[in-house]
DNA sequence: AATGAATGAGCTTTCATTCAT
DNA sequence: TATGAATGAAAGCTCATTCAT
């Protein structure tokens, strides 16, 4: 029978992981300490201890909750029908909403939750799991894209999903490093690497003509 | 033991950083003790401050380091005049070099030397320069490649640059988390990428052959 | 045991800077260590650093004490008309204080802050500020001594202060190296300088009857 | 059978104990590391332990020399027949050697001495060693005076004798602090003093008459 | 439920001293 | 003799965590 209502222990918990991702964004986890994020809530050290068991639970929850994030905006994508179209609509989804200035707090946790994955088998197995996922999902529509003949047969649907992934890592990584990083640049390069792969009537008409790449040439 | 060689100093010097990647690759840099480096070098903590007058200027060293064996890697590397070619045997310097298992060690560290680039001045400035150079190469090849019409006319070169220094950065970070991948398999899918983004007649010979895996069903 | 009364804050500070006198009275600042001072307080490290942010604080803290006790003992005493009158009572304040035996801690530790200010800029300007007032007002009533035809026309004023200045260190110093020192002896010796320098008819009734050490031969 | 000679020997020990005398001026005998006399003599740490058994050997030495020094200086001074005059051989002797802007280095180490020998066995014995002689030949000297009815006969000898010492530490001390002081004007007030104990015929011309101290008044 | 003073293990770093060369 | 690289105990200080209030 608690004392107070759920909502008020939600927001609490919701203010010192905001606060937290604020410290380590800023300092890394390590070197971000329980007294930073004191100071950024307002809280008490013991009233972050009711929250959260450990300072280590407070990484992992936030581990967990960017795995959740993208876990959402991948659920909203659907692959579609036409590969082509997925793609792309796969690269808004997910490059698109890096663009926003916003999120440099995240991109910077994100980064920090990469290395902490490599020494946190509680990390690790989440980012892992945020992983492996778009992977096979990715994977699938590229095997469907070449049943489709959209795409070429030689191409490794595995080794593309993970190119995929990379490309979305990659952007993490550079903007984390360079926040006015011209994201639009980059998207407009992945597309037009979407066009070769997998060229469609409706568009590349600016493009001169190509020999047909679905066709097996060997 | 004094008035040694300078190749005796110099062997020192190497020894802790050895065990300093080791111990930093085992537990990142901040969970790494110095004792955890006197512990694998089996020399003293005072030895250890001789040769790094912090722990932090270890950490530098190794970045630096790491850049210095990239910058190699790429100088090594010349652009050439086609530039899928030229495309190509940049996938085999680059990433064909992490396909090696006793690199794994020099993964995670990278990865960790990613995430201290965020809250350290001067590993940042390390990593931006050993990622700025490269870029400028990339672009320009890229442009050069529109010159020569073996690109796309709309592909953004200082975008594509980024995008494949993305497919570099993915690949290290994947294959920290995942020793086991599947390098080949991700060379080959940038083989294909490569391929449809600027075909040539005499393609595809580099791509190791592997099992197909799905028969040619033309 | 948080919200604890501000006494309670002061008292706990209070704790440690007694602690840290008697362990810097006992080896020096230098040689004393913050686990002296923690097994001398009872209570852990982290408590020490709750109230001084280093060390070298507590040192200064303590030199400030001491510089703001004499300042104190100095205020109390008032020049007054009579020059001979005034330097008596001023033996009194600040040499007669000497005499107790409970400053003895006090007396080492000001010889240390001595050394320590010579390489210590903060502790330097707090031992300068305690000397240079004293050295005014003395100056000053030398100055009106003369000028009442009290004392000798030739005394140097500045000169005199800073040897009133030398009667009370050296005392210190002496009574630091040999705690048993005859005080009275000293302060007699004193008096009669007074007397000799600023003659009274009615001289001598402040000098403590004491076994007279020769018969008055006169 | 040295392989040296014993002059080379004395020269690196000189050498050593300069360099050492440098280093504990500048920083104390504590914060002076063996390595800031190795950079200040040039000579090598094995070299140093060649010649002194241990640091605290080097301050003992040089604690030694200055008492030696002292001593010598006194030593030179003898007491003669008149003690106005002897006195005011004292004050030449001990306090205008004081005035040499070189001997500032001295000065400071001497402080840093007092301090020592509060928790040093070894420095303390020296340094009262130093002191206890002293003291005894000035209180046989105000004795003598007495006898001879040149001062007052209610000075304490014993008293007089250490605010004697007073005078020269707190000069000492006080130069040490303040490298500019005006001994001249130290020396003059101190002089006065000397005259009004022990006034004489030949001086004191400018003086207004006074009664003559040495008769008993009481 | 919240506070924040207290804890104390453990961190990085220093430095007097040694001894193989 | 002289060197200076190596030692390792111990220093000052930090900080995740606890718990009396």
């Amino acid at each position: 029978m608690p004392r107070v209502s759920q909502s008020y222990l939600d927001s609490r918990r919701r203010q010192i992981m905001d606060a937290a991702i604020t410290c380590f964004a800023r300092r890394g986890f390590d070197q971000a300490t329980i007294q930073d994020i004191v100071a950024e809530t307002g809280l008490s050290a013991g009233a972050i201890y009711r929250y959260f068991p450990s300072k280590e639970d407070i990484v992992a929850a936030i581990a967990a909750e960017r795995h959740a994030a993208e876990a959402a905006a991948l659920a909203e994508w659907r692959a579609g029908d036409d590969v082509a179209e997925a793609l792309r609509r796969l690269v808004g989804v997910s490059l698109g909403r890096l663009a926003d200035p916003a999120e440099q707090r995240w991109r910077r946790v994100t980064v920090q939750v990469w290395g902490e994955a490599l020494h946190n088998d509680r990390v690790m197995s989440i980012v892992r799991g945020g992983l492996d996922e778009p992977l096979q999902i990715l994977a699938e529509l590229f095997r469907q894209g070449q049943r489709d003949r959209r795409l070429p047969q030689q191409l490794d649907p595995d080794g593309a999903a993970r190119v995929c992934a990379s490309i979305f890592q990659g952007l993490v990584l550079q903007q984390a490093w360079e926040p006015g990083l011209d994201v639009q640049a980059y998207i407009n390069a992945v597309l037009t690497l979407v066009d070769a792969l997998a060229p469609t009537a409706s568009r590349g008409d600016l493009r001169r003509t190509r020999p047909p790449r679905q066709a097996c040439r060997d």
